[in-house]
DNA sequence: ACCTGAACACCGTTCAAGT
DNA sequence: ACCTGAACACCGTTCAAGT
């Protein structure tokens, strides 16, 4: 074939193909050889619009982070915002649950994860809060909602009841699958509730560091 | 060489050798032609020992659950056996960040996950906590810990001024990387300490479901 | 029982050759 | 500029051969 008049890939086409593989399959069945063929093409032919496989992956991370909606804190209360925002934040991910270790190391130098920690950041430091405090806060909120993300705690545990026979409290978890989505979401909520609750005790209190 | 006498290799050998290579390098360095040649074996050694490459992962994994302390709820209140274990296991994970993305999908079928997995479910529903919302608050605490550990939150932002021009309030960014332990521990601190206040109010006026 | 070399079907990536 | 086939240095895993 050599070049075409018209050329066979963009890089939004390989990054959407990627995605739908990482998602389908995983992060790990996700190679260069099979993207290419999902692609009509043959593998080194990626490396015309992305240096590396690493610069794909993280293109997927940037789209995935994109569909956040960081809207939610313009004119709005910051404990509003948050919720909202980790709302936003937690059902994107658990569309995506794949990408997760990848953005979990931080935004890195994606545009979509920059303009995210900017939108928290200065929702927090405009409410009052102290630069430190505001730092904690938007890590902690990163650490329940990505934690939440990487992997479901109730399919955590093997549905096979003569696993837990030597452990006394555990001799129901084998039920815990069947009931994933109420435990997982009864979490998250749970912890968001809490966090913010508690924050905003403080907050009224007057401790903003 | 054939059979020696005495064999060259246990399965302790072999995990400890892929957990110090997991810690140095990463779990991606971690291959078993490298593993083999640092115990002095050809690669196809290990699988006299291990059936799966998973499988030495998922050891390493178990030995590094095992560290954590899981005696601190033995005659203690709930709020303090759960902070204290906390601690630990923050302290475990913060020593071997690397294996995390194996843990934090859950138990699986290690014994030390199971056993850890009793002893936090056990000490809630002991002080009388609904099944429900024990198990909520277990799902809670690994969301945080393992989100925590998962990568530094500081260390995700590039030290690179330039990065930031295009967003106001992250214009001192840069600096995260140079105070990233007082950053990540104070999310962490805080986190644990807004969960566990806020849980503890509400076990005070009775709610406990 | 336990270690070996050879082999299989894969990887990510490079590069000269084609249009 | 962009796609290709061939090649490099790797993978995890299998297996017959050795003691």
């Amino acid at each position: 074939m050599a070049r075409p008049r018209q050329a066979l890939l963009t890089r939004q086409r390989i990054v959407e193909a990627a995605s739908a593989m990482i998602d389908a399959e995983g992060l790990a069945a996700l190679s260069m050889r099979r993207l290419a063929t999902e692609l009509g093409v043959q593998g080194p032919s990626l490396y015309n619009h992305f240096a590396t496989k690493a610069e794909i992956v993280d293109a997927v991370a940037e789209s995935v982070v994109a569909q956040v909606d960081v809207d939610v804190f313009t004119g709005a209360d910051w404990r509003d915002g948050l919720r909202l925002w980790a709302k936003s934040y937690h059902a994107v991910l658990t569309a995506h649950p794949n990408i997760v270790p990848v953005l979990a190391t931080g935004p890195g130098r994606r545009p979509a994860g920059l303009a995210m920690a900017e939108a928290v950041y200065g929702a927090l430091i405009d409410a009052g809060w102290s630069r430190a405090r505001a730092t904690h806060i938007g890590a902690l909120m990163r650490y329940l909602i990505t934690g939440s993300a990487l992997g479901s705690f109730a399919l955590g545990f093997a549905a096979d009841p003569e696993l837990y026979a030597r452990y006394p409290h555990l001799h129901r978890a084998h039920e815990l699958a069947a009931h994933h989505d109420e435990v997982d979401e009864g979490a998250f909520a749970l912890g968001l509730d809490l966090l913010i609750t508690s924050l905003s005790d403080r907050y009224d209190q007057g401790v903003r560091r």
